[in-house]
DNA sequence: CAATAATTACGAATTATTTCGTACTTAATC
DNA sequence: GATTAAGTACGAAATAATTCGTAATTATTG
């Protein structure tokens, strides 16, 4: 019995994987996806408001977005209360891993360095992130002989 | 006269940036790009056989595809012989730079050292790549101090 | 030169994305 | 308790992207 349950367990999330795997949030469903990875669970409200700050859009408009993100899996509803509560379920750090790895397909032919050397040459990194970065370049170098 | 000519080259050329400056490929669009960036110049044929390696495409889809990038202003087509010739007005360099700064706004709150970070976590880069990226980097902290 | 092959032009179906209006339900307010 | 406000459900229009079929044209070949 044991084994099913861990073969399921293991089927479940093997499943999700594959499922979560080539899911591709469009535009829309990335800002919001921000969104909540920066406030945390949040409502259509709360989604709405800070989207608005940036360009017009209608309550409904958002509160279809997460609807349709709930069928594709991008987010979850808690719907115990009247005001239906939204949690991301792709993880921040994946996704955007996803989508670098697309990028770099996509535009780069692949070379991960003429990406992050086109990324370095444009951007004015803040001062603490420049630290951040030093101590990661130093680690990627050791680690790259 | 040549006042004229002057104020209209400058209008032309800023019409021209302004107009491209919001050109965003699509994805089959970027794909097609990537070909004329590595190979120069081609025919819809010389592309779609490329395209096919990688997946089912019709002739007549690369061809139309090929037809509204020129409409768009992406590539042009030289008509003189009978066999077409498509040559990338977009520019690869800026091209790769406009499309990370729409990730970078998109999916990592501008961020870019997180960005950078992500895309060597990943990568494996080539050993000649290394090489090129290891000095892209010490002139890049020379800079940052 | 007739038949075949390669090419372009272009309409149109299909699918995905975005947007919003309207109806309905539940809560808050007067 | 009636009215207003806030919320959800959902259909559907508008737009964008992708795909391909068919017709017309021009070259190539036998």
């Amino acid at each position: 019995m044991t084994e099913y349950k861990t073969l399921f367990t293991f089927a479940t999330k093997y499943f999700v994987l594959m499922k979560t795997n080539h899911i591709k949030p469009t535009e829309s469903e990335l800002e919001i996806l921000q969104i909540i990875w920066q406030h945390g669970p949040s409502t259509v409200r709360q989604i709405n408001d800070i989207l608005s700050v940036k360009r017009d859009v209608g309550y409904t408009t958002t509160l279809k977005l997460l609807q349709i993100m709930v069928q594709k899996g991008i987010v979850s509803a808690d719907k115990s209360l009247r005001t239906h509560c939204y949690t991301a379920i792709l993880k921040e750090e994946e996704t955007q891993k996803k989508l670098i790895d697309q990028l770099l397909s996509m535009a780069f032919g692949g070379s991960a360095s003429k990406l992050v050397m086109s990324a370095l040459g444009n951007s004015k990194p803040l001062p603490e992130e420049i630290e951040e970065l030093r101590n990661f370049i130093k680690n990627w170098e050791d680690r790259n002989p």
